[in-house]
DNA sequence: CTCCCGAAAA
DNA sequence: TTTTCCGGAG
């Protein structure tokens, strides 16, 4: 992977994330693909540096899969017993949710359900393909391809696990600083986070009690300059309160929960999902992914061959065929990849490994002769 | 679609 | 100088 750690934390690792562009910096390359000062948004790494280290989700997940290409899965004695008490809570995917590889909510897909003796220990579970979730043409070409130019720029140092940096902190704490990185994250520098999460930390305010406890000024100057830092410590506030009120100073441990929190949209959600919680909920699809995968043909709009309108979209497309294995690490695969060759525009095509498999390759043009943005249909997305 | 907020690319 | 960056709320 390209994700390196730059600097250990008690908090979760993916606030101190950074993608190298080693050996990217290739003339070639349009200066705004090549973020040698800026690097990458955090908030969009967030999930890969799980994926990273090959521990990314769940311990105790229910069941592993044995062999995509024959969608088989077998179920492991030990793996099949740390079935957690409570499924919110530890929340993993129950097995027929993952076996069908579709999000808790939008199943749609749900008419044939295995039963249950099915699923016993040791058995192996085909996968049914449902007609209405199939898979777009070679996908495990493009998604390999993808991967090659991603770990071709690759960064050198992987070895400081995201895991190890994270579990510093008491679960408690460390998935309220997950929230707060997410929070802080957006639209903002890596670094710039760090920074304000470590002042955060100085100051004993990484805890629901003590932002709750504390003026929203304070808050602000001790988190500035993330992006929208005055709004984001009102939201800190609210969030600090939610959290002690309805949670026990932690983190709400599902989606719905998580969306209520003012500041916390569905990509974060997701994020937080992932990473905080160890619970694969869906997809955290950021523009880039939404970018992309429209791009590449992956996902459309429901009953058509229109593109995806909204990330939400193609998650909900995306996550109809995606296997879930894949879930989390598609993000930081297809966000590194959308920075340095799929660029939201002018596209890379030409340094593409891939472009044979997208329909979208060589169409947009690369020249910014076009000032004319007449009416629509302009530009693939 | 605009605003939030500021840095950096174009 | 203007545009981009690209998440969330209204």
């Amino acid at each position: 992977m390209s994700l390196i750690l730059l600097r250990n934390s008690i908090l979760h690792p993916f606030c101190f994330v950074r993608i190298k562009f080693k050996n990217m910096s290739k003339p070639t390359f349009s200066s705004k693909s090549l973020p040698s000062k800026r690097g990458i948004p955090v908030s969009n790494l967030n999930p890969g540096c799980e994926s990273s280290n090959g521990v990314s989700a769940p311990e105790n997940r229910v069941f592993v899969r044995k062999k995509r290409v024959k969608k088989t899965v077998e179920i492991t004695e030990k793996e099949h017993q740390t079935e957690p008490h409570d499924q919110k809570l530890c929340g993993l995917p129950d097995i027929e949710e993952f076996a069908y590889g579709e999000a808790n909510g939008s199943a749609q897909s749900r008419k044939s359900k295995p039963t249950s003796d099915m699923l016993q220990v040791g058995t192996e579970v085909t996968f049914p393909v449902s007609p209405e979730a199939v898979s777009p043409a070679n996908w495990e070409k493009v998604l390999e391809g993808i991967q090659k130019m991603r770990s071709s720029e690759d960064a050198p140092v992987d070895t400081m696990g995201c895991e190890k940096a994270g579990s510093v902190l008491p679960p408690k704490e460390r998935r309220f600083a997950v929230l707060v990185s997410s929070l802080l994250s957006s639209q903002t520098k890596d670094n710039v986070t760090h920074g304000a999460i470590q002042r955060l930390l100085q100051n004993g305010l990484l805890a629901a009690d003590a932002i709750d406890g504390v003026d929203e000024a304070t808050i602000k100057s001790l988190i500035y300059p993330v992006g929208f830092y005055s709004r984001k410590a009102s939201n800190l506030k609210k969030i600090a309160k939610i959290c002690l009120m309805k949670y026990d100073g932690d983190i709400p441990s599902s989606l719905e929960g998580l969306l209520l929190l003012p500041g916390i949209g569905p990509k974060m959600a997701h994020l937080v999902m992932n990473v905080g919680w160890n619970n694969v909920q869906g997809i955290c699809v950021d523009t880039h992914v939404h970018r992309i995968c429209n791009r590449l043909g992956w996902v459309s709009r429901p009953g058509s061959k229109q593109k995806t309108r909204s990330p939400e979209e193609t998650r909900e497309a995306l996550q109809q065929w995606l296997p879930k294995e894949e879930w989390v690490p598609i993000n930081p695969l297809l966000v590194g990849f959308g920075q340095t060759i799929c660029t939201p525009l002018r596209p890379q095509c030409g340094m593409c490994s891939v472009s044979e498999f997208c329909p979208s390759a060589f169409k947009e043009s690369s020249s910014p002769s076009s000032k004319a943005k007449k009416s629509g249909q302009n530009n693939k997305l």
